[in-house]
RNA sequence: AGGCCAGUAGCUCAGUAGGACAGAGCGUUAGAUUCCUAAUCUGAAGGUCGCCGGUUCGAUCCCGGCCUGGCCUACCA
């Protein structure tokens, strides 16, 4: 049982007593105190029903404390400033809750997903380009929800929707018949690829020639052509092993990708769909559906020249998700330049009939959709930049992700060296990676998704204060505590009896009990920053603790109570780090 | 021009059911290691929460206006 649930029913049935009124009509809600020395919870709706019921708000909040004698759990019920009611727990019930929170699967994240299934959109790299730092956001922050969701037990299908289909490809076919050696042919990198690509690019605004004939090769590839197909075909295989040995690095993991090739047989019927519909109509040459009466500009569907665009691949895709999976939810984790188009896309799937959107201005996409449609959802993020502005192939600014991962963990070796001599050499590299990668991706999940970050190295790779690593430190020391105990054959098992002497100690109690309540709500909101804070401030907690309570060297009942709470972080820890993609290494 | 997002400490950022003195990290500064990992901990200094109005018992948060920055606005994705 939730302990905040307990807390509010208990207050719920106070507040009727003392007011009068119906339960169904009240609200209340139980949170943790803002600040300790206020007690352990509160709970501050006695003031915003003052003007319901014509009553002070103080008056109301000195009668719910006063009409039930208290419960066993609470210690203490206290009225303060102009009406919050703050609760004291009994020590002995916080003990209880924490131990049956630890004893529980998956440490209390609730089951909320069971029988749901959402689709999870991300990462979504072009093909034929190496990853650079502009797709850290969508990989480590999708990535992250999808292990969030899973854990509260949804269906979660993870999907790569690689951009292989564009218009590039006609560009790179050419390139890569004129500008490369038989050699460079048959060891075909990203690399190569992407040179190629610059060179033919370049050429095409220069000679329109060489334009039309890019055309013509994109041409013959989308209509099947065998030989253009091969090329095709080598294109994306090699982009995805490189891709995939990113992914491997960053433990990260797809259930399909399908990129947008995957859709283009579907693409002509899903254009007749919206034709027999009535919403595209010809306009300049192209295909378009008319948004004025939704307050947007015209979406393209089909291009003047009778190509199919991204709108219509999305729309496609839709489609096909919902035939295939019959998903609740379809999340879509791109950057915020692309906010008008899913919009766009979002709206005509609407008006199709496929699925619904979030309204614009709606407080939450909590609230249970009104129909039984998939809910289309863009999780939108900031861009990453550079001080001096955005990251472009042209200007040569581009940091490869490679680079950026390596630079990471190079900066970590050299500490891992220093503090770790007697390691061996592959164990220090296999630290330094965890940490290193550990600090890129608590760097972008700490950060409000909506934030636009400014890239430097020195922020993207901190290993000290608010960081990963800091989690990391603080996990790896309590199971070097944990393991230091079972050397000494002290009891860190379930038997100990749980005592919360300390102000730290409750405190820490308290923070773990919040443990499942950030998971959802992280989960919920799309924002696994949520889920980072949380984890930072039990870790910073835990810090203080550790510095000042000895553990091991204190009297056994004491020893073994600590060893008991320490266990319970060290499992939070664990947990909430590996829900956000980052390694917990026993010993740092 | 319209739309979206942002403006919080010197710097980088948390702070979404409106609540008690606005929080971290970095940097500055004073301390802590005969003791379980100092990638740590304890303290100090540092703020008209962009500006003006409104709603409210109460606004960093909600509403309106303005200023500043970024992005988007028909055939790239």
């Amino acid at each position: 049982m939730n302990t905040e649930q307990q807390l509010s029913d208990w207050l719920k049935s106070a507040f009727v007593a003392a007011c009068g009124v119906e339960a169904s009509s009240l609200s209340i809600r139980v949170t943790p105190a803002t600040d300790t020395k206020f007690g352990d919870f509160q709970c501050n709706d006695a003031m915003p029903l003052a003007k319901l019921l014509k009553k002070p708000p103080r008056a109301i909040a000195e009668a719910v404390v006063k009409a039930l004698p208290l419960p066993s759990f609470i210690q203490k019920l206290e009225v303060a400033g102009p009406g919050f009611i703050n609760v004291t727990v009994s020590i002995e019930w916080l003990a209880e809750a924490a131990c049956a929170l630890a004893a529980a699967p998956r440490f209390g994240i609730p089951d909320e997903g069971q029988g749901k299934t959402v689709i999870i959109d991300y990462s979504s790299p072009n093909a034929a380009k190496a990853m650079h730092i502009g797709h850290i956001r969508s990989t480590v922050i999708g990535n992250a929800l999808d292990r969030m969701y899973r854990a509260l037990g949804y269906r979660v299908i993870a999907d790569n929707h690689l951009g292989d289909w564009g218009t590039q490809f006609g560009k790179l076919i050419m390139g890569y018949r004129a500008f490369l050696t038989d050699e460079e042919r048959a060891n075909l990198t990203v690399e190569l690829l992407e040179r190629v690509y610059v060179q033919s690019h370049n050429l095409t605004e220069e000679d329109p020639a060489w334009l039309d004939s890019c055309k013509a090769e994109l041409v013959k590839l989308q209509q099947g052509d065998a030989e253009n197909r091969a090329i095709w075909q080598r294109f994306i295989t090699i982009s995805l092993e490189e891709f995939n040995r990113i992914y491997t690095r960053l433990d990260v993991s797809f259930d399909l990708y399908r990129g947008e090739s995957f859709y283009n047989d579907i693409l002509p019927e899903t254009i007749s769909l919206l034709q027999e519909k009535g919403l595209a109509v010809v306009s300049e040459g192209a295909l378009v559906v008319n948004l004025e009466a939704d307050g947007m500009p015209v979406c393209i569907v089909r291009k003047s020249d009778g190509g199919f665009n991204y709108a219509a691949t999305d729309i496609a895709t839709v489609r096909n998700r919902v035939a295939e999976f019959n998903p609740d939810r379809v999340v879509y984790v791109t950057d915020d330049r692309q906010q008008l188009h899913f919009k766009q896309f979002f709206k005509i799937c609407e008006k199709i009939g496929i699925a619904t959107s979030s309204r614009p201005g709606a407080t939450s996409s909590l609230l249970p959709s009104p129909s039984s449609l998939p809910l289309l959802e863009h999780v939108c993020f900031g861009l990453m930049r550079l001080p001096e502005g955005t990251f472009s192939t042209r200007q040569g600014n581009v940091i490869k992700l490679d680079a950026l991962l390596d630079e990471a963990v190079s900066r970590a070796l050299k500490i891992v060296q220093e503090s770790n001599p007697a390691m061996t050499e592959t164990e220090q590299r296999e630290l330094a990676e965890a940490i290193g990668l550990g600090a890129i991706k608590y760097a972008d999940l700490s950060h409000d998704r909506q934030t636009l970050i400014v890239f430097t190295w020195e922020k993207a790779l901190a290993l000290d204060g608010n960081s990963g690593p800091y989690l990391q430190y603080a996990y790896a020391r309590v199971c070097s505590l944990i393991d230091k105990a079972a050397e000494q054959g002290a009891n860190a098992g379930q038997a100990a009896k749980l005592r919360l002497d300390t102000p730290l100690e409750k405190e820490l109690a308290l923070k773990l009990l919040q443990f499942p309540s950030a998971v959802s709500r992280a989960a919920e909101l799309y924002r696994p920053n949520v889920l980072a804070d949380y984890l930072y401030s039990l870790s910073q907690t835990y810090s203080s603790f550790y510095q000042q309570s000895p553990v091991l060297k204190s009297e056994p009942e004491i020893r073994d109570s600590r060893l008991r709470l320490c266990a319970m972080v060290a499992q939070a820890l664990n947990q909430g780090l590996t829900l956000l993609g980052i390694r917990t290494p026993r010993r740092i």
